[in-house]
DNA sequence: AATATATGCTTAAACGTTTAAATAATCAAA
DNA sequence: TTTGATTATTTAAACGTTTAAGCATATATT
């Protein structure tokens, strides 16, 4: 790697001192009173020679990096790249640098993320938390640093967040279940002690209730690490679609897909055998037979307002107020034979 | 933001100069040989103080970053996705950090991020490089700067670069399609300029010569911008499933995507009324009926791979080998009716 | 003539590390 | 007793910026 040109390699050519060329370059040559003469040859050096400045060192002297932290729990899954792609746009546009790390839903591992962009100096996090995070969160923010949650929040602590309202999607999805003549409703999720699942399925619940069907109301929890046994499992107990009225709603994308994998096996018809919903959208759904009905997250809204709040966490130094959003789902109605709506040409980039 | 503890902080406190508290702290002690009872001071410091190091002022003085610039087209596609988890991860083992941006296939874009990142000082950059973006790598090359393509590459260049062996990926789609009895075999592809597509395409040529068919040869370009419009006109022209014998290879995923929306539109039997073989698989592949046939990409080889020459580079300083790279595809047979394996349930994560 | 103000530029410290070189003290060998 | 190692520690420069403070010189104001 060669060298890179500096200030002083500049101010050399130029002679005059770094301080000079550092304040023409940075456009303060105004209000620093430097000569109209000197100020066109700097300019022009830096042209020729192509400087570019130091990031590092501007950083250090800046005590800001102009970065961001972002935890997820992995890249590789299209909705978290989805919300990694949308705020780097948008870190972009502010001259900021984004760098991505996966959890895996692990805290260890998280906690091992917060500690290397923390010695990054980056100036801020958004983060999706996992079970058992609560504590490094809650430390985050003890130390001030600007954090906001992205996905999931914890009910006590107080910090910024911006999520789905998870609890208005699976009450929305269950009422157009019911409406729909589905009674037997089951509600699918993961096993796991996360605001999302639990706004999902007290959703849910809250449907069943207000319709009278509590009795019918049915629960399962599958264990992440033996989703396709736990879900065969589920098949093979409450056999939908042996009884007429069978609904199953899930409460992610993974559930989801797992769940349809066992409804094919078992030749079941959507939705006549069982009723489907599904979180989140994607070539699955829209090319099943029939196309599958989904809970639609505003993924844009949510990763450019979790940005813009960070700025404001960043920006306005330690004042930057906390703010929650819950943002509103989308219920795609199909379960019908005929083909989704195809996306527009102009449509790309975004999987969600 | 609080103020973090420095050297100077443990230095103070032991009452040594922040040079000895350098040494301990880099476990240099015996080299620099310090006193064992000063050793120990300082190791109690830095706990007490829960000391970490400024990486910024590290990366300053040692003119290296332990950072990895990463382009792709686009991270929110679960393929680039995959991959960038798969390189964060090794990264990390070797404590590296990686800072991801997405071109959009624009070369402009790449060209702005390729800058951020070289301000930013990153160690080297592994780069799935666009159409019109030759310039740009070949002046990398010229400044040493240590970069491994991956996914792509230009034959003009003489730079490391990791790929799937793309031609014998769609020799071997091809032949088993020609075996399987199709003759009528389309090959549709991207407009586009780049080394992936124009393997992808002679692959399928050079198949279709090797068994005589080299009268039957077709070859769609489809222009990314108008994918949906342009793949209608060609399900319209073409009308596959007319004639007995159609076989459809599409040259990357959103163009099967594209297609097998046409190919649902029109009430088409895979592989009755057309072949099919797609290039990477997904969920969409799995739970179409039947589950479709397509080629698989070691992805998980070809991360680490990319990641293991681009540390070759960086630490030969300079006298790093050049090296390419052709990974071997594996054709996924499927096409009829059985439902597609299950991934066990230790799989998770990889999308691909 | 003395003082104030404006103009144009330089000096030097600071950010938090790493590390070569200098220093000082102890001890062994001549 | 001097010299030479050995051991333990400090000093200071360097990385490339930013920026407060200082210093001339010229011009304007009393």
């Amino acid at each position: 790697m060669q060298k890179r040109v500096s200030l002083r390699d500049i101010a050399e050519r130029v002679g005059v001192s770094i301080a000079l060329v550092s304040y023409v370059l940075n456009g303060r040559e105004k209000e620093m009173r430097v000569g109209s003469e000197v100020v066109k040859k700097i300019r022009k050096a830096a042209e020729e020679l192509n400087y570019q400045p130091n990031q590092i060192a501007r950083s250090l002297r800046m005590q800001s990096t102009k970065t961001l932290g972002m935890i997820v729990a992995d890249i590789a899954n299209p909705f978290f790249g989805s919300l990694a792609r949308i705020i780097e746009n948008e870190a972009m546009k502010f001259g900021y640098t984004v760098v991505v790390g996966s959890s895996d839903e692990n805290p260890v591992q998280s906690e091992s993320l917060v500690t290397v962009f923390m010695n990054r100096q980056v100036d801020g996090f958004i983060i999706t938390p996992t079970e058992g995070s609560e504590q490094q969160i809650r430390q985050l923010v003890e130390n001030q640093v600007p954090v906001v949650l992205l996905d999931r929040y914890f009910p006590g602590i107080d910090v910024s967040h911006v999520v789905l309202d998870n609890r208005k999607a699976s009450f929305d999805a269950t009422t157009h279940m019911i409406r729909h003549g589905t009674r037997n409703i089951t509600m699918v999720a993961y096993r796991q002690n996360l605001s999302q699942m639990e706004d999902r399925i007290g959703g849910y619940e809250e449907a069943m209730h207000h319709h009278g069907l509590n009795s019918s109301k049915h629960v399962v929890k599958i264990r992440k690490e033996h989703i396709r046994k736990d879900m065969r499992n589920m098949f093979d107990t409450l056999a939908p679609g042996k009884r007429s009225g069978s609904g199953l709603i899930f409460a992610n994308k993974a559930l989801a897909l797992a769940g349809l994998y066992c409804i094919r096996q078992r030749s079941l018809k959507v939705p006549d055998d069982v009723d489907f919903v599904g979180y989140d959208g994607g070539e699955a759904f829209d090319l099943f037979s029939p196309p599958l009905t989904y809970i639609r997250q505003p993924v844009t809204q949510m990763g450019k307002c979790a940005f813009s709040i960070l700025m404001g966490l960043i920006n306005g130094n330690g004042k930057g107020e906390v703010r929650k959003e819950w943002l509103l789902p989308e219920l795609i109605i199909r379960n019908t034979g005929d083909l989704p709506a195809q996306p527009d040409d102009e449509f790309h980039g975004m999987y969600y």
